[in-house]
DNA sequence: AGTGCGGCCTGTCCGC
DNA sequence: TGCGGACAGGCCGCAC
């Protein structure tokens, strides 16, 4: 399941194959995404340069100079850069071929992903312009947490994977922010100090950064005929280890269910 | 406004 | 061994 780091993996794998590359044409096999891929997106591109490879939250942004390519790999999805004649497999729904004969090949099996195009800036489409902070840029902060927080009942695990909070912290990372942070999961997000807010902003600036730096050993299965990029195993202390030792203590690490979605963290440990 | 949840999909795992 | 069914999981969009 692709998080925010294998998607940074991914922009910085694919990036040095498609910038500055003219779009001959796209293929189009399964249009039937999360939003059906749209008609025109050939006709838009074509002949058209790719000049950059950007990131917001999940989505990638690919640049041209009539519009953006927004793309979003849902929970299975993955990009490869591949020879234009190589045989799809099953799942790989579009190419977009390039006039060198190289292509960006997306696979997807869930279809969770999406494909979409827009003229306009592509941080005011509907999808983007109610992000929250990036949360490795500038104005993520433990004071920010703070000061979105008051007055919110919610747990801190779903405010922490709000995306009008902050962009792109999912469901495994968030647990395990949470457990660095030695905060409770379900505690409401509007009763948490400022000063154990700056220490959960910076628990999630590094287990993402350590994740992203771990990504980039992974690169170069970015570009090659057959198989997958090899999304890269981290080291976790509570996601999927229920019943576990706590790394710190001892005690049997819980699951839970937090907002319908699998949560894990120490009993004793975070509170 | 804040909160909770339904729905989209298929690969994987489990029990029979 | 084969089969059906439950489940996971990002995140939008709706209902309350």
């Amino acid at each position: 399941m692709p998080e925010l780091p294998e998607v940074e993996t991914t922009r910085r794998g694919i990036s040095p194959w498609v910038v500055g590359q003219r779009v001959l044409r796209v293929v189009v096999r399964e249009p039937r995404l999360r939003w059906p891929v749209p008609a025109r997106l050939g006709r838009a591109l074509s002949g058209s340069c790719i000049e950059g490879v950007a990131r917001r939250a999940k989505y990638l942004l690919l640049g041209t100079a009539s519009g953006t390519l927004i793309l979003h790999l849902g929970m299975s999805g993955s990009l490869r850069v591949v020879s234009a004649n190589s045989v799809p497999r099953k799942h790989d729904h579009l190419d977009i071929v390039f006039v060198n004969q190289m292509a960006l090949r997306l696979r997807d099996p869930r279809r969770f992903g999406c494909v979409l195009w827009t003229t306009r800036d592509p941080v005011r489409h509907r999808l983007l312009r109610g992000l929250g902070p990036e949360p490795l840029g500038p104005d993520f902060s433990g004071e920010y947490l703070y000061d979105r927080s008051r007055g919110r009942r919610v747990s801190a695990k779903s405010f922490l994977m709000d995306s009008r909070i902050v962009a792109g912290v999912g469901n495994i990372y968030a647990s395990e922010a949470l457990f660095s942070a030695n905060i409770h999961p379900v505690r409401a997000a509007g009763r948490i100090s400022c000063g154990r807010y700056e220490v959960l902003a910076e628990a999630v600036r590094r287990i993402l950064s350590d994740a992203i730096t771990k990504g980039g050993t992974t690169l170069r299965d970015y570009v090659r005929s057959t198989g997958d990029p090899g999304y890269f195993s981290l080291h976790l202390n509570v996601y999927g280890r229920a019943g576990e030792p706590c790394a710190h203590c001892g005690t049997p690490i819980r699951s839970t269910t937090i907002g319908q979605r699998a949560s894990y963290y120490c009993p004793r440990c975070q509170h």
